[in-house]
DNA sequence: GCAATAGTGTCTCTCAGACATTATGGT
DNA sequence: ACCATAATGTCTGAGAGACACTATTGC
């Protein structure tokens, strides 16, 4: 029988085989209406050219959460994030061909960037569309692809019973703003999610507070009230998610 | 600028400094209406005599999610697990004090067992209250005490939406059963969580489905007739969690 | 019969969804 | 004026919570 930490206490070298321990990021955000996440082309083998999702190792005197920090700032220039949130952990044993890696990902939900990634070292970065990626567009290094689909389930889901979606707006949005970042997330269209019905929800939960009597600056129709996040941790009762047609 | 996995592809020695990695488990039950969490007693320092959570080292070959149900084999006799769950890793770098760890918490939810640890090796093993534990009894070792809160709040969210609770009984239960698994989680009595509707509610969200007409043997009542778990993974709308008083 | 537990019926209130209507800006 | 978008109002149906009531067992 295999000895275990707990029966023993005992630390044989043979128990605590070495591991790499990794973080990988699921950097999100809206651009043009669009729900995209952060990838990075990767330079060398093995994936050589193929996407793969930011990260890297943790050092020594760091956790895995203050390595996904410093992670995104040096692959993506964020320095400020409201919300990293861990995702879970991948630890197959051949999950990297060369090592044995276990890797703890992370999710990030931004607002929209100027540069996607100014200031970062990897050149070869971009956001692409969610929406491809459920097609397998592009094709990912690793096991990343289950990553993403995992990291995007749990992204909808959040969108439901927490304020999450401000996290993609500024400090100040409208909430028909708010409108286009839920229909970006579930990839539902604005007969699948009503408007007036979403106004009165946002509105009623406390999700968001009003922005000093401000209005959105001039688009072709009404200007749209601004508002604030507000307190609240927790959207109850939730807001319900259409069925994908 | 530390180099990175996916800024150079190359592998410095000095960028993946060893780790160990283990999984922690918490197994959760119910014995005699009380919501119950299996710990061991450690022999050996530090936290000699303290409780702490089963687990053990992830070996070389196999996957963390290999490890835990091994570990739940080895520590806890437990070799049928209905539900086997990833909770959340842990990495902080002081967590043990000995050397650097990251370990990875599943919960796994069990059926009362006549022995608490029939076969296993960890010979100080037994339930305790989930109860005592919120109120800081016994004091764990390590950052068990986090995980442990972590891992109640995720069992009791889980049963709002989730056939989860019926892993908790056998094969075959009664609705009567099911109901004080839910307050026996949720540490809310009869009077907060109302019988008859909870009865309709699981009749209607395809949560059971009934067990071949038979009734439960006698008790001091009206026998209650006996279900099965449905075939739904998701009960919609859930089953509303009363505030605690 | 009575006690005890299992199960049903019914009322009300909240709230999501559908959709009509009004408000306020630009052109 | 007209269009476009923002915001409010109103109706309806589903469902949760409260609680009265009936059913089936043991004693």
């Amino acid at each position: 029988m295999t000895r275990t930490r707990s029966g023993n206490g005992g630390y044989d070298p043979a128990d605590y085989p070495p591991f790499a321990v990794t973080v990988d990021l699921l950097v999100f955000t809206i651009r043009d209406g669009e729900f995209c996440l952060l990838l990075v082309e990767r330079g060398a083998e093995p994936y050589a050219g193929r996407w793969a999702l930011p990260g890297g190792f943790v050092q020594v005197d760091e956790s895995p959460e203050d390595a996904a920090r410093r992670e995104l700032a040096e692959e993506a220039g964020i320095t400020e994030v409201d919300v990293l949130e861990q995702l879970a952990t991948y630890g197959d044993p051949n999950r990297d061909p060369r090592m044995r890696v276990v890797s703890v990902a992370y999710l990030a939900f931004v607002p929209d960037l100027p540069e996607p990634s100014a200031g970062t070292d990897a050149a070869g970065a971009r956001f692409w569309p969610v929406a491809g990626l459920e097609q397998g567009e592009p094709a990912l290094a690793f096991d990343h692809a289950d990553i993403v689909r995992d990291g995007i389930e749990r992204a909808r889901a959040k969108l439901e019973y927490t304020p999450l979606a401000a996290a993609f707006c500024g400090d100040e949005f409208t909430i028909p703003g708010l409108w286009s970042v839920y229909r970006a997330v579930w990839g539902v269209d604005a007969d699948a999610l009503d408007q007036a019905n979403f106004q009165r929800k946002v509105l009623t939960s406390g999700m968001v507070v009003p922005a000093d009597g401000s209005r959105q600056g001039p688009g072709r129709g009404r200007p749209a009230r601004l508002f604030r996040r507000g307190e609240i941790e927790v959207v109850h009762p939730p807001i319900r998610r259409p069925a994908p047609p």
